[in-house]
DNA sequence: CAGCCGTGTCGAACACGTTCAACTTCTCTG
DNA sequence: CAGAGAAGTTGAACGTGTTCGACACGGCTG
């Protein structure tokens, strides 16, 4: 059990790259046969915690399915919790093309807004019960896997651009001041539909999509309202005390 | 290193309770001595949680520095972690005191609100740091130390019972249909402050605070507008929304 | 071609949380 | 007072995530 012959990879040839950018687990694979070794690990891993569970997977696991030893993980993903960024990271890749065709579509805020949020839900769904085990993970504040954590920064980045996308596409007049940061509190809503999610027990979380549909309709009247000249200062009140509250 | 004498402790006789409620870890001891031991190894644990941080204090660290072994600590507690459903008790009732002073003295709906809130910030300050570790522990739904778990109700009713204290006890005057379902949403906004707390890196969490003193006029404002007949179509959506979603 | 070195690979070893069967201590029953 | 049985206690052992020193491969330089 503890002896392999050779691996069988009938591996092509060798286009040889030669950054050196340094770091073993986290920076990218120098070689083709490095690229490929990587591959196979998470695509094993991904497809275990969606069959087993996260916590029931375990890196032996994880390493004797893709046929490596435990060691090799180590060395492309520094810990059992990074595998779980490049979970994030292909779910927004996702995430954006699902909403893509709504987007094309759509011309209302409104409609835009809900057709991005529930591509999001669509997206995460099959992955429903492994998403609530490691989502405590993505809860900590000092672990690189939070989404407010620098290592996240660019799908946190591509997720925003993707709300920047639903509100400038559309045809809803928005208070200029508010339009700058409007983005980023809908990427913060999100956050929050899917913290819902991630407690969301009903058949099909079927609860999240009528959070969904309830709130979009009050998120788009409270952007109309912040124009009111009434309301104004509100507004002014929210958003300065937002941009203190940014970190 | 392995061998201890006995313990020293000169125990003063023995109250001998009979309940045999079955369970060991979980439930509560049957002896004198049981209570000892078990008040002994939390006081140890807490301490050194703040000491260590939670990640860095081992339950055979924990075990060592109380005298005991590794075994007795699981009799008493099922799991490392539910050493913190002891902290969260124990925080529930030091906020309700330091509250008290507050809900004594203010008759206004904000000042109570705000001198609540803040006696719960000041209450778990302490603490920053190693709340931080382990609160994604919390995070995760099917977790038993979840917020919204049904081994934490004690704890949460306690503390929405709290809230409802400092709405009735104020002078404010609520749609009374809004006001049932009212010291909930504060307690969720309760929660969305220690949320916004344990991610909170600046100096003495001071930005928490400003959190609060922003955010806790902004409720008053909406709670009083919520009576306003225009807005009544609004307040109905919402508390539909809000008990469509409630689990 | 020899040697070197960066890249990739290995698996034993470590510390951890947790379990469990055996043991001790204590109290109440007969 | 004997002993049964509950309550409490023990520490070795298991499986886990993670580390690390050693080794293999392969292309480049001399």
């Amino acid at each position: 059990m503890t002896d392999r012959p050779a691996p069988p990879s009938a591996d092509a040839g060798g286009a040889t790259e030669q950054t050196g950018v340094g770091g073993a687990a986290g920076g990218e694979p120098a070689t083709a046969r490095g690229e490929q070794t990587r591959q196979l690990i998470l695509d094993t891993a991904l497809r275990l915690f969606r069959e087993r569970g996260y916590a029931q997977t375990t890196m032996r696991g994880i390493a004797k399915e893709a046929g490596v030893a435990v060691g090799n993980a180590y060395y492309y993903f520094s810990s059992k919790e990074h595998l779980i960024q490049e979970f994030y990271a292909e779910t927004g890749v996702e995430h954006r093309a699902r909403a893509a065709g709504v987007l094309a579509r759509e011309t209302e805020f409104a409609a835009r807004l809900r057709g991005v949020l529930h591509a999001g839900v669509d997206t995460l769904a099959p992955s429903h019960e492994f998403a609530a085990t490691f989502f405590k993970t993505a809860a900590e504040p000092t672990s690189p896997l939070s989404p407010f954590s620098a290592e996240s920064s660019p799908t946190r980045e591509a997720s925003i651009a993707l709300f920047r996308d639903t509100l400038t596409g559309s045809t809803a007049k928005v208070d200029p001041e508010l339009g700058d940061e409007l983005p980023e509190l809908l990427w913060l809503a999100y956050l929050g539909v899917v913290l819902y999610w991630v407690h969301d027990r009903s058949p099909g979380q079927a609860k999240t999509r009528a959070l969904i549909d309830g709130a979009v309709p009050l998120i788009d009247r409270l952007v109309g309202l912040s124009r009111l000249r009434v309301l104004r200062p509100v507004t002014r009140d929210v958003l300065g005390l937002i941009r203190t509250l940014r970190q």
